[in-house]
Formats: structure tokens, C-alpha cells, sequence
DNA sequence: TCGGAATATGAGTATAATTGAATATACTCA
DNA sequence: TGAGTATATTCAATTATACTCATATTCCGA
């Protein structure tokens, strides 16, 4: 239980545990979407894995996260704790922003490969229609 | 809510919010059930305090500590899981049955102060007996 | 007001966590 | 096979955390 809670207490973890509740991502989305360094997510997605929160998907060279069924299935009242809150709180709510303007855009891991700018404004504007 | 977790991510941390939730206990009880030191706990109930997770009511020289209203109000779902957590884990039901036998108990905080040892072999003996 | 008990705090140490920069590994596609 | 991309890992620096021992503070009762 103590290490739940420790994969849980870092302010970046639970912003990337919060996108993998709602979507299925990779490293490059994340690091995109919330606007972090490429070994920082990576470092933070390998804890939350070691510890069970969630699971990754390979494909191609891309690795899918997402939550894990076990979290789903053992935590239940944690994970409605969780949804709840990030509900409640701006920094969440904005990072949800961005990740459902992502994912519902036609842009893909390539497109952050070749234009990460273009991605990053897309999000942005929706970010702040949103905010309106 | 990093800070909740923060606060509920350490062993020890958790043993002695467990012992809150169901009793009022002041600081050298909790030294005594759960067999840490002194300063260790009161440094531990300051962190709890700090988080707003737990409060304490001051009764003459004592310190009667005890899961906040807040925490009850603002993190019903927590406090679900927590609960069921701490009854499937061994550490946690033991600790849980000593504070039983101590509450239950005719012994005081002048007892521990008085004959500790007292105490806690009345604490263990119960413990044993419900291990059979 | 003084002694003693309950609790809190300061200093020091050991251990662990977070991060960026650089590097390594693994995979794809031409 | 070789270039390029996605992800993981190592190294080093910084910061945070937990613990103990010793000391301070607060409160009671004589």
C-alpha cells in the first residue's frame, strides 16, 4: 500500500496517470502533452509500471500505456478517489484539455516527430477555447 | 492531492492513521501499541496534522489525536479504500487488535507511563490468542 | 513556584527520490 | 545492413525524507 501511494505522490506521475486513465499513450504524446523531458516521463512511466499502476503496449517501436486491468480491478475506490479530484483541480483539468484535443486532432506520433510546434499550438488553441 | 499522498506513503505513516480512524489515541499510546519511538511518532502525527489528515484535541497534558473531519468529509472514497486495504494486510489487522485489547483494556496513558511493559504483554497476549 | 510527565523540535546522519544531460538499446524501414 | 526514431538507462548533482539522540516546551499537581 505504501508503494501505491508513493508511485502516486509526484505532482508529473499523477499528471501522466491521469492521461492513461483516459487514453492510451506513448511516450512521445505524453512528454508532449504535458510538456516534460523525454527521460523524465520515461523514468516516471517506468515506476508507475514497476509498481502495477499501469501496462504498456508495444507496437511497432512504439510502447501504448495505459492503465493496468489489476489497478482497475484492485483499487476501485482509489481510482474513483483519483477520478474525482483530478476533476476538481485546474492543472488536470488543463492536461485533460490537451489530451483530448490531441487525440481527437489527425495528428499522430509522426506528426510530433516532424512538427512538434504545429501539435503543441493545436492543443494550445483548444486550450484556450476551452477557457473562454 | 500529491501531498495526501505523500503523507499516506510511508509505512509507519499508515500504521498510525489506521489506529485514528478507529480510536482516539494520544502520542504515547500510539508509541506504545505500535513500538516506535517517541519523537519518531509526534513527528509523524505533525505530518498528519500538517495534511489536515488527522486532529488533535488537547485534554490537560495529553494530546488526543484523531482522523480529521475534514479528511471524513473531503476523501470519503480514500478512506473506503483505505479500509479495506488495511483489513487484508497482516501488519495492519495486528496492529488494529493490539489497540483493541488496549482501548478495551482498564489500562491508561498513566499505565504506560507507569509499567509500559505491563501493557504491552497484555497487548500481545490478546494478540496471540486471536492468532490461534 | 517547582518537579515531573507529555509532546514537540533541532542537529546530525543515512538513505532515497527527482532531474537533466548524455548514452545505450530496440525497433523500423529503405 | 545502416540510418533514423522511440524508449530506457546511467551518471552526477541536488533535494527531500526518516530516523535517533538530545534538548526544549507546555502543562499539571503538589
Amino acid at each position: 500500500m505504501e508503494n501505491i501511494f508513493k508511485a502516486l505522490s509526484d505532482d508529473n506521475r499523477l499528471r501522466i496517470f491521469q492521461l492513461l486513465i483516459h487514453y492510451n499513450l506513448c511516450v512521445c504524446e505524453i512528454e508532449t502533452i504535458l510538456d516534460l523531458s523525454q527521460s523524465n516521463v520515461s523514468r516516471h512511466l517506468g515506476k508507475l509500471k514497476s509498481m502495477n499502476l499501469i501496462q504498456g503496449d508495444k507496437e511497432a517501436q512504439w510502447i501504448h500505456y495505459q492503465i493496468s486491468d489489476s489497478f482497475k480491478e484492485n483499487h476501485t475506490y482509489l481510482l474513483k478517489y483519483l477520478l474525482d479530484k483530478f476533476n476538481q483541480q485546474p492543472t488536470f483539468i488543463n492536461d485533460f484539455r490537451k489530451a483530448k484535443a490531441y487525440v481527437e486532432s489527425p495528428y499522430t506520433c509522426q506528426t510530433i516527430a516532424s512538427d512538434k510546434e504545429l501539435v503543441i499550438s493545436h492543443m494550445m488553441q483548444n486550450l484556450s477555447n476551452s477557457n473562454l
